[in-house]
DNA sequence: TATGCACCTTGTAGCAACTACAAGGTCAAG
DNA sequence: CTTGACCTTGTAGTTGCTACAAGGTGCATA
């Protein structure tokens, strides 16, 4: 299949799967006659595997360690398991500093109940006509 | 004082606060003989704020706004408002994504308990070996 | 006086992960 | 034969910094 065909069965830019080709992400596809890129059913799997791994949250290089260690079925998959700990410790470091944002936001929101920004408590906890 | 000593007071890096000099987010500072930039307790005052507002997730256009919203005092706070009433409902969008990646990174760590990666279901839920 | 060291200056390039644009080639339909 | 959808490459832009290089300044010490 050509580019923009794999692009809409995995709801990728086609932009976005040269650079993946280019970054060693994808393998190169063979070409057409006039030079189009060919994507077979391999490519279609892989680059879905990558789009997950990545709505997932994993970084680039992450999505390189999982693509390698997917070709190893040998192996034992601590690796695996050790990169999906990693990730889902970030994304729960992630979510508990949001939540402090979260709460921060809320409370300077409920506390502001001017109506000229000379007095306004937002902008005031941010730091700003305090000091003037 | 000097940029050093501006850069310790808010925990910000030199070069950083030469880079808001750059983008208009701080105003430029006077110059020595030396031609050393040399800071007012305004400009640590803006910067603190500019830190903050930072920290609290709101991106540089938005600090532009509110660094413009804060120089008047006499209008009607309610733009401020609007801004981190917008603010809080991205970050709270970004804890739903944040916290379904978690809940599916948990079932996949929870699902695995293969030793070899041929049978690995974290492999297998990202759509690897389930193809092959 | 020299010299070492911390500090400052500018300009440039790099990071992640794309995305957009320009200028051109290919191919099937009308 | 031309229109339009598709493809090619290369390059540059996005966000918010951060790092590095090559050089100037200022002050304390040997």
């Amino acid at each position: 299949m050509r580019i923009g065909e794999l692009a809409r069965a995995t709801g990728t830019k086609a932009a976005t799967i040269r650079y993946y080709e280019r970054e060693g992400i994808l393998p190169a596809a063979d070409r057409t006659e006039s030079n189009y890129r060919d994507y077979s059913d391999e490519h279609l799997a892989t680059l879905s595997f990558v789009r997950r791994a990545r709505e997932l949250g994993f970084s680039m290089a992450q999505v390189r360690e999982l693509l390698a260690l997917s070709d190893h079925d040998e192996k034992p998959c601590q690796d695996v398991d050790q990169l999906a700990q990693q990730q889902l410790a970030e994304v729960e470091r992630k979510i508990a500093d949001l939540s402090a944002l979260r709460d921060e936001l809320g409370q300077m929101l409920r506390s502001c109940q001017a109506d000229k920004i000379g007095e306004c408590q937002i902008i005031g906890s941010l730091g700003r006509h305090s000091v003037v």
